[in-house]
DNA sequence: CAGAAAACTGTAAACGTTTACATCATCTCG
DNA sequence: CGAGATGATGTAAACGTTTACAGTTTTCTG
């Protein structure tokens, strides 16, 4: 186990060379390179036999093409571009699955990049990208138009994520971030709380502040008052929450709900609420955001507005593709990702049950809705 | 908001043309392509008054070179290919966000592919990254060295990620999956259960097999049978995790300890036992591995082994850049991420501190233990 | 059996870069 | 002033493919 490997460089045995082009194979069949290059694709331009002997050689020299070099000439590259803000937490990890299942399903590959996408930062991804992918999923919450425009060649097909609506010349798909919000803060006042509080998402994110819009309209609605100490600033990571849970419990008249902006934040104020020695839901009701798949695991059960994340990531590379599809087209989609509230232990509702949305109005098959 | 946009295409003001090339940069620079490639790069070799222009010239027309043009000159992608048996949970979603910030931080980028390993799914996925990567990041506890020779051009840099050791010429990092299970077996031995049950991998996985080997010898060396009955057979998934745990609590005598393989099943375990109305650790004591970041929020939190899975991530990239930098370099560097036990609730040890390793002795001042 | 069509294959250009080499001024120095 | 050095630029080849076009052979048709 512990052997040190012999440092001589040598080619193991039925292993494969390194460098085996077109040519080699070309070569060994005894045709021309674009004699090999047709027995290797369009097989019916070329005579069986020879077709076979080519493809022969290619096995038996192990030959693979260089995807590069037949991407420069075919300007295709079967790849996609992947902007996330973070690659930490269940959600992105979830959205990625969606992502990457479609994209593998279509024979794409995905090229990932994570950052929080200020201007110059996207501008170096994008140029990282160019030449290696034929569009782009972008999901950046802090995105802005201008960004957009001055940095997006454009016609380069990219499908925005999560973005603010802005008139970009983009297909978008977002969660219906405020109905989310909205029934769930009025699913808690109509549990009799009266002093809901929230957990913000960061400043600036537009997720964060739908969410804040529907928590604000639905207290409104409810006829409860908004304090300004009710709203605490949080970042969406599970810290975050455990901070302003704390904080929350500091309050002269505390809160007997708090709706975190995410499930992560409501994992955190979970624990802090248990390290104050509180009981949930008695004592204090808690509802999430996204529904992660680990919302069922903690305990109590995580109330939750549920989204179908790695639908998200599914529908984000199908969106993409039917733009690749047809590059003429500039129809712009805009689809919106329904909710529903599931209701678990966390919140204190007598029985668990999954309640309608928000406006059963639409009786929708698809939980999608499209604004075109 | 619902607005449908025109439907005509059109170059927004300010927008960016899609495929500029060097070429016309050139033209408007009024230089030779080769010029204008130096002055944007190699800037020393040319006029610093040409070199203003050019650059001036490739800003005002956004020009960003072509990345697959570029790299089939310079055999260089700055591109890492990851392979990952899976996207799902938190475990790889950290390593995949260590890999990343380590890529980038080198200004490489990441493909990234999962699928669950066998022989010709890899190979496609090999041969659909051949000219697109340096170098390759493969995860894949069911790989084989069959496999490896047979797919893997020889002196390809890839670096072994918690793959079965074999001797093949490759750069490999694992977990020490053995000790990790060794001390948490020991840990709930040491507390007093006789009957410690375990929730294994899947079948055929490698660090499935090397914690099932942990905590058999432990039991061995602790002097306890190991009966058949409480060794259930998982995969990783919170599910299994669940339905394992059900099942233990059919038997005629139920453990009083549950050891998960991975904190994913420990955490659907706790579900299940929470459901049973079992109190955890009073009426069973649970230990899960990899101490992912939710094992501190759920409740009881979760006593498991440590691993510095991000960390994992960033090692195995570094490795993989140490490779690229010296490609004829043909030692194989074989490190072990050491692991830590860390108590918490779940458990049931009186107080939660952190326990020495299993083996002290050797005074390591980093996790890594190299075997060259 | 001539001619046309069909089937097959080869030649070469193209994709967008980088870079070895050649060219041509301009300078330096004896 | 001329030779050589230096510095700036251009020409063209190369990377590994695909594919338009042209060429050659075979097959068909009347």
């Amino acid at each position: 186990m512990g052997r040190v490997p012999d440092p001589v460089r040598y080619a193991e045995p039925g292993s494969v060379e390194l460098t085996v082009t077109i040519k080699d194979v070309a070569r060994d069949a005894a045709v021309s390179i674009a004699t090999a290059s047709r027995a290797l694709n369009r097989t019916d331009l070329v005579a069986p036999q020879t077709r076979d002997r080519v493809r022969e050689a290619a096995a038996r020299l192990h030959y693979t093409p260089h995807g590069g070099a037949r991407s420069l000439i075919t300007r295709r590259t079967h790849t996609i571009g992947v902007l996330l803000p973070d690659l930490y937490g269940e959600f992105f990890s979830e959205v990625m699955r969606g992502i990457d299942q479609t994209a593998q399903r279509a024979g794409f590959q995905c090229i990932v990049s994570s950052a929080r996408h200020s201007g110059p930062t996207l501008e170096a991804a994008l140029r990282a990208m160019r030449g290696r992918v034929d569009g782009l999923v972008l999901m950046s919450p802090e995105f802005t138009r201008e960004l957009s425009t001055r940095t997006l060649p454009a016609g380069f097909p990219v499908v925005l994520l999560n973005c603010p609506p802005s008139e970009t010349p983009h297909d978008s798909l977002n969660i219906e971030n405020y109905d989310g919000a909205y029934s769930m803060v009025r699913h808690l006042a109509g549990l009799g709380h009266h002093r809901i509080a929230i957990l913000t998402g960061a400043a600036g994110n537009f997720d964060a502040a739908e969410r804040l819009r529907g928590y604000r309209a639905a207290l409104l609605d409810a006829g409860l008052p908004s304090p300004a100490e009710l709203v605490v600033a949080g970042d969406f990571s599970e810290a975050a929450g455990e901070a302003g849970a704390r904080q929350l419990l500091q309050l002269a008249e505390r809160p007997t709900a708090i709706f975190a902006a995410n499930d992560g934040m409501a994992i955190g104020a979970l624990l802090a609420l248990r390290e104050a020695g509180l009981r949930v839901p008695e004592d204090i009701a808690i509802g999430g955001f996204d529904d992660i798949p680990m919302a069922r695991y903690v305990d109590p059960a995580l109330t939750s507005v549920h989204v179908d994340i790695s639908a998200l990531g599914e529908r984000a590379v199908a969106a993409l593709l039917s733009v690749l599809g047809h590059p003429a087209r500039r129809e712009f989609t805009r689809e919106t990702a329904a909710t529903t509230l599931v209701v678990r232990r966390s919140c204190g509702a007598r029985k668990a049950e999954s309640v309608p949305p928000v406006r059963p109005s639409a009786a929708r098959s698809s939980p999608w809705r499209e604004v075109v």
